[in-house]
RNA sequence: GGCCCCAUGGUCAAGUGGUUAAGACGUCGCGUUCUCAGCGCGGAAUCGAGGGUUCGACUCCCUCUGGGGCUACCA
């Protein structure tokens, strides 16, 4: 580790882990692990009432589940701590530089109420200007404007305390995606609060704080900060501090709205957690988020972790939003379903005991069978374990209807004359027959009889399994118990045929 | 409205003045096969539009159009 590179992730506990905050951790991890660098976690709390009971907890298990670490963190304090803002802001540490610029000049107390602040932006609004904010103090003294202060507490107002801004100057930066931008500073809607009348500091204010006195280095974040920028260079500059590097990059878009993705969003799964319960894997996350908004050099999909780390490049970030694409996180975790199916049959395994489709104790004791069925079903299929379920229920655990088009197909003159061979055959077959077998013996029935294809093998498929399509039926036919097979067939027989 | 950012196929995207404009997802077609899945093969973009610059622009510049972000005592 060097000091050279200091990152951070810094979520505010307000929800659970969201697909955007994801790539964001996972890019500043990436960009951490690349370089050598240090991984900071910071959790910025300071709107306690958005604050979730577990919002903290949950992300950084989540973030674990993605395999990310950290090395600072509230859960593992290094010597820039405490990295919680409200434990930060117990401390005073805020409170110290908002004194100072005070002191200087550059902030001051403003006791306007909400209702003011509204009706001002509405005069402003209905007036076509642009919002901003309107100084209260010009043009007086230091002693006048005490004497206001004393006024306003003496009404028992409340003051928050804004930073003064130095409007005519214009703030430059090179980013690290998006390259050069600058910003006037009379585009940041005037004097903003750096701290609020409960105390506690504003965002933009104690994002600059911590980021200095965290000595991070690099700060790499959401293109919807770009505007924040400037009001933090601005607090930089006031304070006589250096600058972080910035990189903005660009934001995941929801297909559908063609908006930000954001959590109010109901037609995608906007959830790290979401995507644990049905299956997906970390790998598959990570791959999936890795290849949003960033590019490898080769024509390769697939990367784990340790390879995403290694090929590591921030020029390489897009400056182009990127849309969610659900297909092709599902290919991709597909891609890792199938990549090492003994790690993942645990998991099957717990879907189809969770679906209540057998026992655990069950499940363990016919575990080669169980095996068997997940990979006859078509586990190859799936985009995520869970979905494993609705393959195997039928017809292994289940019968499903007899719909109308099979009974056609089984009371057609072909189907009879199958069915009375195949069951003559099949009774006729050791209880262990393979599917060479079976096989051997359908085609035994399609030469004796001269009938092929769907009418052939059909009317075989919905006596044995009620089923019109499905997995190849010799090899369900092994895992099937062949009493039952013969129930089913004995049952079909009695309802349709006789 | 103001400021900022972005613009290669439905989607993710490679590409940094001269290429048959990669690759992947999805999709369509064909093949394998009893069907589904899987697998194999194949089809589909002239690079938002209009001006420039240049011997030559997807690549550089300008304008327009379109999309997005921000515009809180939220982060």
């Amino acid at each position: 580790m060097t000091d050279d590179f200091r990152v951070r992730y810094a979520p505010s506990p307000t929800g659970y882990l969201h697909i955007g905050n994801a790539r964001t951790a996972l890019f500043n991890w990436l960009f951490a692990r690349h370089y050598n660098g240090t991984f900071v976690i910071r959790i910025e709390d300071t709107d306690s009432a958005r604050n979730i009971e577990n919002g903290e907890q949950s992300q950084l298990e989540n973030l674990k589940w993605l395999g990310l670490d950290w090395d600072e963190a509230p859960d593992k304090p290094g010597q820039y701590g405490p990295y919680r803002q409200s434990e930060r802001n117990e401390q005073g540490i805020y409170q110290e530089f908002i004194d100072e610029l005070l002191a200087k000049g550059l902030a001051y107390k403003s006791y306007k109420t909400s209702e003011q602040l509204a009706e001002e932006r509405a005069a402003q609004q209905a007036a076509k200007q642009a919002p901003h904010y309107i100084y209260e103090y010009e043009g007086l003294t230091n002693e006048e404007r005490e004497a206001k202060y004393a006024d306003f507490e003496a009404q028992g107002l409340k003051p928050v305390v804004r930073f003064r801004v130095p409007e005519e100057k214009v703030y430059a930066w090179d980013d690290i995606v998006k390259g050069h931008i600058e910003i006037g500073a009379k585009e940041v809607g005037g004097d903003w609060v750096i701290q609020k009348a409960d105390g506690m500091p504003t965002y933009n204010f104690a994002v600059v704080v911590d980021d200095h006195l965290m000595k991070i280095s690099h700060v790499l974040r959401g293109d919807d900060h770009v505007s924040n920028t400037p009001k933090q260079m601005m607090i930089y500059e006031a304070l006589g501090w250096d600058v972080p590097k910035f990189g903005h990059m660009a934001l995941i878009i929801n297909g559908a709205t063609g908006k930000k993705l954001s959590k109010r969003d109901n037609d995608v799964l906007q959830f790290v957690e979401q995507y644990r319960e049905l299956g997906y894997q970390p790998e598959a996350m990570d791959n999936f988020i890795g290849l949003l908004g960033w590019s490898p050099k080769g024509e390769d999909e697939i990367f784990s972790l340790e390879e995403f780390k290694e090929m590591f490049d921030e020029h390489r970030l897009s400056k182009a939003n990127a849309k969610f694409d659900q297909k092709k996180l599902e290919w991709i975790n597909n891609q890792w379903i199938r990549k090492d199916k003994d790690r993942i049959m645990p998991q099957l395994f717990d879907q189809i005991i969770a679906a209540g489709l057998i026992s655990k104790e069950e499940a363990e004791k016919r575990a080669d069978w169980l095996k068997e069925v997940i990979e006859v079903a078509g586990v190859d299929g799936i985009s995520y374990t869970k979905q494993i379920v609705d393959l195997v229920r039928e017809p292994f655990f289940q019968l499903g209807e007899v719909t109308d088009e099979m009974v056609d197909y089984l009371t057609s003159e072909d189907g009879r004359k199958v069915y009375d061979a195949w069951e003559k055959a099949y009774t006729a077959l050791p209880d262990d027959a393979d599917a060479g077998t079976y096989m051997a013996t359908i085609r035994g029935i399609q030469n004796d009889l001269e009938i092929k294809g769907r009418n052939l093998w059909n009317p075989i498929r919905i006596a044995t399994t009620h089923q019109i399509q499905g997995p190849n039926l010799p090899e369900m036919l092994v895992l099937l118990d062949k009493p039952a097979v013969l129930k089913t067939m004995a049952d079909v027989k009695a309802k349709y045929l006789d």
